[in-house]
DNA sequence: TAAATAACACAACAGTTGTTATGTTTTTGA
DNA sequence: TCAAAAACATAACAACTGTTGTGTTATTTA
């Protein structure tokens, strides 16, 4: 096992319990006890916890995304754009703790400069595939040529993230059906007439 | 200047704390700073900490149906859930501090059950009033009778949610009409064929 | 005015935090 | 095989946390 396998081990274990305990009770040594070592492991592949938290924030997002990449090759169409955006949901109690992660994530970051810039970074990445897969889509006369595609995909960044902070508050107001049935009925919006 | 008053003072130099450090750097140290005095006031107003917490808590969402509820006198039809909606958003950058304060709370509720509990609390408040709005809207045949009104009540809140998370993250990328628009056009689905 | 109570200041407390330094063990590489 | 380096453990640190107790000042009340 090499070096970013073991580091990776950290922050899944950090992970773990940024779900269960919350961002600010993830100490240094609460980590260290989730993996079952001490806090020599965590200070050893990590500087500070800024970095592990950093990097964290970044594996999160890169999971997702991965995910987003694979789906988008099995995909066409106006469906391919659903799926992507199903497969961003909290549809399953697995996919609930990563966006419990996210949203401590958030609201951790408020009075942080730092951390709402690599916020807006990674919103900005997400925009930038969106914008391209609409700008597909409209190629293909599937959706609307009048519209703007900038604002579409913030408006679907919107949906989702307000489908995904409601469903981690209050998991029994959305069931998965009804989170895919609100992002349905978006997308049938943007259709052609 | 009553208890009463003072007791709200101590509130709001919290908020303004937590809007600009964050929620876990807000120590009762730092409040009595922002509001200029000591320790001392703030512990003699709040018995600890988690009650200064679920009164701030309580003070942001009150402060938004106090208006939601002096909006509705003003509008009636499908403008008024219009309006009522577009108050909730964070179009001027004095809403924005009381989202930053929501949006700090929500990330700090994660592995907090207490905390979470009181969310839904406010949020099932929050839907009791849409859905009976809606019901209205429906009784006036002003929008479509086959609608799920739990639902769409649901799906309004993670409209709103969404909308302001990425506003209080991202500021430049919903402007006050594009915000308005969302909604608008959200709303304009329900109305009758 | 005198006593009582509310409002506030201040200090000390035990606990927790991130960080660092200094060890010890294990693995690697020549 | 044996030194060098990586991996990990442990302990101590200064800083900060919420809470509590004990004063001091201001306001009310009788």
């Amino acid at each position: 096992m090499g070096f970013d396998d073991r580091r990776a081990e950290v922050v899944q274990a950090a992970w773990r319990v940024i779900a269960r305990e919350g961002l600010d009770r993830t100490s240094m040594r609460a980590i260290a006890q989730e993996l079952g070592s001490s806090t020599g492991v965590v200070t050893h592949y990590f500087r500070n916890k800024e970095e592990l938290t950093l990097f964290a924030l970044e594996q999160v997002f890169e999971s997702v995304m991965a995910e987003m990449r694979a789906c988008a090759q099995k995909w066409q169409g106006l469906e391919r754009l659903e799926q992507m955006l199903f497969l961003a949901l909290p549809l399953a109690m697995s996919d609930r703790d990563d966006w419990k992660v996210w949203l401590a994530f958030l609201g951790y970051s408020i009075g942080r400069d730092r951390l709402i810039q690599e916020h807006c970074k990674r919103y900005g990445l997400l925009r930038e595939i969106l914008v391209e897969m609409l700008a597909e889509l409209q190629a293909e006369k599937l959706i609307r040529p009048e519209l703007d595609l900038m604002f579409e995909a913030n408006a679907l960044i919107a949906l989702v993230d307000g489908i995904s902070l409601n469903v981690v508050i209050n998991p029994e107001q959305f069931s998965a059906s009804q989170q895919q049935l609100l992002v349905q009925r978006h997308v049938e919006q943007l259709r052609v007439a």
